[in-house]
DNA sequence: AAGATATGAAACCATAAGGTATCACGATTA
DNA sequence: TAATCGTGATACCTTATGGTTTCATATCTT
């Protein structure tokens, strides 16, 4: 199975993940830089990393030695998808939240 | 912790459970109802609705001896709240995704 | 009342998941 | 070239997770 659409969904089941996603919206980060903003090794920073790259949600290229993580959105793509199967939902009970969400889309 | 905020986020990582999302959007159903569409015992189904009730998804009630799981859509706006910090990102790079997801809210 | 049915809860098991420490190695810098 | 730096990989540990079986209990049904 090379099409593991659950692993997207895997990828964002842990906090930390999460808010290392939340990180490089700013800016590119390289593993070590990751790491600082954790209260854990490196190695477990890293973990979450290759689950995250496994997932999609982020993209890896080499610099010199270091290695830099780049935030990739359209591996939230699937999740997006599945949550449109609920579409029908919100637009029957839902329309004051939708209205909210995109409020912020600006 | 009353505010559990990445529960939702825990639920919706196991794939069983997302399948049993999709099909409590076609009507409500109890455990046993649920469970004759796993291959799997109605304990380790019921485990999976607790899952989903803890993290608001859906919402229980007791029906004479049966309890009738219902669909709670709001229990996804955690989620969509979240996704909603990627919105710049989307208008950047991902502006087709988003009018085809929004295509499919008709 | 007795039996069947639907559920809930508990004990248990195997594997996955998140963490650590350690070591190896390529790239940089002194 | 030697030391350091950033990373990757492995072994290992503990707890969480997803599953099972079994039993108790409340509610229907006859």
């Amino acid at each position: 199975m090379t099409h593991q659409e659950h692993l997207p969904f895997r990828a964002l089941s842990d906090p930390t993940r999460r808010a290392i996603l939340l990180m490089l919206r700013d800016h590119d980060m390289t593993v070590a830089q990751v790491s600082e903003n954790f209260d854990m090794t490196r190695a477990a920073v890293k973990k979450h990393l290759t689950v995250l790259s496994d997932g999609g949600l982020i993209t890896t290229s080499k610099r010199g030695r270091e290695r830099v993580n780049a935030l990739n959105p359209q591996g939230l793509a699937p999740v997006l998808d599945w949550l449109g199967f609920f579409d029908a939902f919100w637009d029957d009970r839902l329309t004051a939240l939708k209205s909210a969400v995109e409020k912020d889309m600006q």
